[in-house]
DNA sequence: ATGCCGGGTCCTACCCGA
């Protein structure tokens, strides 16, 4: 007789906005190996899925899931449990927005989603528009799944820097997208909605950046951002073990401008 | 106030990123 499943003892979801897939894909083999998470977002792959080098990690065990783009934006999970694509696109967005950015799966038990949220610096008022919009879209799909009692994390590049905590001195503008005051409502209302704001549930003070520009020596004086984020409902946040970025992948040879983050859930 | 660097592409100046 077989028993029911068990809940999956650990998982490990992380992210990694890779500014080009093609550029940095032996960085991100090398990465699967050394950390062996058990789903990686990516964001940014900047290709259509025939230029994605799924082969290459498939030798590794990971098995690949694309939504691309050429020259722009593209998201792709690799996975190494099994996982089933249910969404390639953000429900409530016009059907004629074509920019790949959301990817939502079912994987050990839980619904995972991976975004890479619009910028809002590109094209004035209607770029920031879009993104506001973006931003109300995936609050609705977070209520709807956590109305469903959906066991959730939200990950990837939210391109929200929640507070100024969250950003070193001199790195931004007041004024800029990534921390205007409509912007950091709206992750706000994510939060409200129920989800854990995992980096801060278990580092709740002090800088935790996940990017930093390639110009004005940011790295080197740790002029970073905190916009990489993993967001999960009260259930899977019970489980929460650790919820870090991996800062040694901004020191090796032409890294992405942004580190993976990883989650770790028992 | 702008560029800094580093991706992309109609391959070469320009768009985008955050």
């Amino acid at each position: 007789m077989l028993r029911a499943e068990p809940p999956d003892a650990s998982m490990k979801i992380a992210t990694w906005n890779v500014n080009s897939i093609r550029q940095r894909e032996g960085h991100v083999a090398r990465w699967l190996e050394r950390r062996q998470p058990d789903l990686l977002f990516l964001q940014e792959i900047k290709c259509e899925a025939p230029a994605f080098p799924a082969l290459a990690f498939q030798g590794l065990g990971y098995q690949a899931a694309i939504v691309g783009q050429k020259s722009y934006n593209g998201v792709a999970v690799l996975g190494r449990i099994p996982f089933e694509v249910v969404h390639r696109a953000l429900p409530g967005l016009p059907a004629d927005d074509t920019q790949a950015r959301y990817i939502e799966v079912q994987a050990g038990g839980l619904t995972a989603i991976g975004i890479y949220l619009p910028n809002g610096n590109s094209r004035g008022e209607e770029g920031f528009a879009y993104k506001l919009a973006w931003m109300d879209r995936l609050a609705e799909r977070i209520e709807a799944l956590l109305a469903a009692d959906t066991p959730l994390i939200v990950t990837g590049d939210f391109n929200v820097a929640p507070t100024d905590e969250d950003y070193a001195k001199g790195a931004l503008s007041p004024s800029d997208a990534l921390v205007r005051s409509e912007t950091r409502a709206r992750f706000r209302r994510m939060l409200w909605a129920g989800m854990t704001d995992a980096i801060r549930a278990l580092t709740p003070e002090g800088p935790v950046y996940t990017f930093w520009d390639y110009q004005a020596a940011a790295w080197e004086r740790n002029s970073g951002l905190r916009i990489d984020h993993a967001l999960l409902s009260a259930d899977v946040a019970e489980r929460l073990v650790s919820a870090e970025p991996d800062k040694m992948e901004r020191e090796v040879q032409q890294p992405s401008d942004h580190v993976p983050v990883m989650v770790e859930i028992a």
